[in-house]
RNA sequence: GGCUGGAUGGCAGAGUGGUUAUGCAGCGGACUGCAACUCCGUGUACGCCGGUUCGAUUCCGACUCCAGCCUCCA
């Protein structure tokens, strides 16, 4: 079965034709650690954690790279505001990406190059540049990319050249020989962290990093190169620019770019200042529930944040664990019983389809009800489309803790101990008994007013906690 | 101004040249002491105007509106 990507520079969806059979190379942009990871960072890092895990589940050897800007203007502004060294911002921050991540249960990818273990890496490309002609250094101190020289600048983006000039909002600097060309290598000011370089001492430019260690370690080409929405350009296009140059061949086969992330319908952003970060959002919301708010829309399309989606999200995965909840998985014998193909089927086509998550995850839907069906009338068999329903869900990162951790999440918080709130379901239960439906109320009540939402069924009553809407 | 996307039922959100997306909410029913949970049934929605077609929400063109990029941003 064929897998199709949605490819940015071909502006459609392609067949993935990996270059070394078998193996896929994937190359990400990765956070500027400068301050925490926002929502749109989350997305990012969901969407090719879930990429990564569906190419992985078809079989690819997936080699997947996202790098880490360590050294940047906002870095340095950032640093001397809070009167810490570079090393000290960047390495709080990098902790609490990873901390970010994993609560996001985004698996960490194969390896994370930093911008400042690349220097040398650069460097050498910068010196190609300027031996191929395709870069200059001014007499300011700054390298920069003669973006003219460049015939296919703007494929990426289907942009030329003369429009963008007409565009003007480019800022005009005396010491480059066109408003377009773009840094490679900045001259440092007294005091600031530099490096030695040919011309100066100074620092990479943004976009060189990316073209560098790609490249570095991927190969000149490789197969897919991702990244979030507003990267396209310019960043995206210069790598392009910087490593083709260079290398003379093939930059990346595949471009893929994950949609937005808006709140009132405006993009999430640093600049706009609109931006929630992962951990405040995941102080009033359970990161599973993140995870699935990305995954019930496509990849590339945008999502609106609010706090009614969230709440949509919670209730889908309740209603997922709920039917997890209901079913007993008895040693192994569900083995035994077929699950209709047609579930992991349609998962799969959904998937092969652009990553089509919304689509999967309506399949699971399917796998719910049908257990939900079935669990009083054939309890074997709706274990074992539980444990299919476990084993798809896991490709997307989902379902993988016991129904009761998320069911009854957040519980102890409650005055009521665990142990209490099992002795006032079976003074109910006994009331119900005795007939007493007001005092059986009266603790349904009581216990509900706590968050606590009790669910009788033929086998007893279970319970699971709903912080009170706040 | 240039370049990208998008406009689907009350909401969210897939998809398709003619046949049910899915979830939530609503309505009817089953279950229940009553509920909750769950199950069954129920909604012909595809921005606007033309065109192609036996037939278009789906293809083509114009239009309107929305978002993004063109400046640091995932």
């Amino acid at each position: 079965m064929a897998l199709d990507i949605y490819n940015t520079l071909t502006r459609r969806k392609e067949p993935l034709q990996p270059i070394e059979p078998g193996k896929v190379r994937m190359y990400v942009c990765g956070m500027t650690v400068y301050d925490y990871c926002h929502l749109g960072h989350a997305r990012v890092m969901v969407a090719f954690d879930v990429i990564t895990r569906w190419l992985r589940q078809t079989g690819l050897d997936v080699t997947y790279v996202r790098n880490i800007t360590d050294i940047d203007d906002k870095i340095l502004k950032r640093a001397d505001e809070n009167g810490e060294s570079i090393t000290s911002l960047t390495e709080r921050m990098i902790d609490a990406m990873h901390e970010d991540e994993a609560r996001l249960g985004v698996l960490p990818p194969d390896a994370e190059p930093r911008a400042t273990a690349h220097v040398d890496d650069i460097l050498a490309m910068i010196e190609r540049l300027i031996d191929n002609g395709y870069a200059y250094a001014a007499d300011n101190g700054d390298v920069y990319y003669r973006v003219r020289r460049f015939a296919d600048y703007g494929k990426l983006n289907n942009r030329n050249l003369d429009d963008m000039r007409a565009g003007a909002r480019v800022d005009v600097d005396a010491h480059k020989e066109d408003p377009l060309d773009f840094v490679l290598w900045k001259a440092a000011k007294p005091g600031e962290a530099s490096w030695s370089s040919p011309w100066g001492e100074g620092r990479p430019g943004w976009h060189i990093e990316c073209s560098a260690m790609s490249t570095c370690c991927l190969g000149d080409t490789f197969d897919i190169h991702g990244g979030g929405p507003d990267l396209t350009f310019p960043h995206h296009e210069n790598e392009i620019a910087q490593s083709e140059a260079a290398t003379g061949k093939p930059y990346v086969n595949v471009w893929m770019h994950a949609g937005a992330v808006r709140v009132n319908q405006e993009q999430m952003s640093k600049s706009v200042g609109n931006f929630f970060t992962i951990r405040e959002v995941l102080e009033a919301h359970d990161a599973e529930v993140v995870r699935f708010l990305m995954m019930a829309s496509h990849y590339r399309s945008p999502i609106n944040y609010a706090a009614d989606s969230l709440e949509d999200a919670r209730r889908s995965l309740e209603r997922f664990y709920h039917a997890l909840d209901g079913v007993t998985f008895t040693n192994g014998e569900h083995d035994a019983i077929e699950v209709d193909g047609t579930y992991a089927e349609r998962f799969a086509a959904a998937m092969n389809d652009d990553f089509n998550t919304p689509e999967a995850l309506a399949v699971l839907y399917d796998l719910v009800r049908e257990i939900n069906r079935l669990r009083d009338s054939d309890g074997v068999r709706a274990s074992a489309l539980a444990v299919e329903l476990k084993r798809l869900a896991a490709v997307l990162g989902l379902l993988e803790r016991e129904p009761a951790a998320f069911l009854k999440a957040g519980a102890d918080s409650l005055p009521l101990a665990a142990a209490e709130i099992e002795a006032r379901i079976e003074a109910r239960a006994e009331a119900k008994r005795q007939r007493d439906f007001g005092e059986a109320d009266r603790i349904r009540d009581e216990l509900a007013a706590l968050g606590i939402v009790l669910k009788d069924s033929r086998d007893g009553t279970r319970w699971s906690f709903e912080a009170p809407a706040g």
